[in-house]
DNA sequence: GAGTAGATCGGCT
DNA sequence: GCCGATCTACTCG
């Protein structure tokens, strides 16, 4: 018989799988979860994007452009990644692969299944919460998980004991229409 | 509805 | 000094 674990948390080896496309997409159901002075917010992942580093034009680390802020990308998987946009949003990523290779995934949208009421107060959502910007507003993530590692207390990502109605879609990614001929990949997955 | 301005800050060149 | 892997509010029809 098979026990459902609330507490089964994806192994280090998942983020350090070589192809981070696949990898976006294996993160769609998965849960994603925050803890904030003891208050645990979490919900299923419902939108992702893949930057695949060295060779993806859409990605800070295009060409192994290594600085202070694309550095936490060279690690190994397991990290988070949270940049400031715009001034006013934090976006977070997933860091992927082994060390020296700068694979990332966005976390664009979730589906809040715990802590629902908290979520609410930090904003108003509905039953989604769609933009990676919401995403990290709505679990209070901000530029202190830069660096922060998915197996501590702070944030982590949990197998998700149910299965999601729906289907999952890959278009391209959304903002990047500098990076070329990359901005058409269709590295944003998104179930519906 | 659809289109646009404004917010606001860390990391580049 | 500039601009972004964005979001919201407010305009104008």
């Amino acid at each position: 018989m098979t026990i459902k674990n609330t507490m089964a948390r994806l192994e280090n080896d998942f983020y350090l799988h070589d192809d981070v496309v696949a990898l976006s997409r294996a993160l769609i159901g998965k849960m994603l979860f925050t803890q904030i002075d003891g208050a645990i917010t979490g919900g299923y992942i419902i939108e992702t994007e893949a930057y695949r580093g060295p060779e993806d034009r859409a990605s800070h680390a295009f060409n192994n452009r290594r600085t202070k802020r694309t550095e936490v990308m060279f690690q190994r998987g397991g990290l988070c990644y949270v940049y400031k946009c715009y001034g006013i949003h934090n976006l977070l990523n997933i860091v992927t692969n082994v060390e020296n290779i700068p694979h990332a995934i966005l976390i664009r949208g979730i589906l809040p299944k715990v802590g629902k009421e908290t979520i609410m107060k930090r904003r108003l959502f509905k039953d989604k919460i769609i933009g990676p910007g919401n995403v990290a507003k709505g679990l209070s993530i901000d530029m202190t998980f830069n660096f922060e590692s998915l197996f501590g207390e702070k944030i982590w990502i949990e197998e998700s004991a149910d299965i999601l109605q729906g289907e999952i879609f890959a278009t391209p990614r959304i903002g990047i229409d500098y990076a070329k001929e990359d901005a058409l990949l269709p590295w944003r997955f998104e179930l519906r």
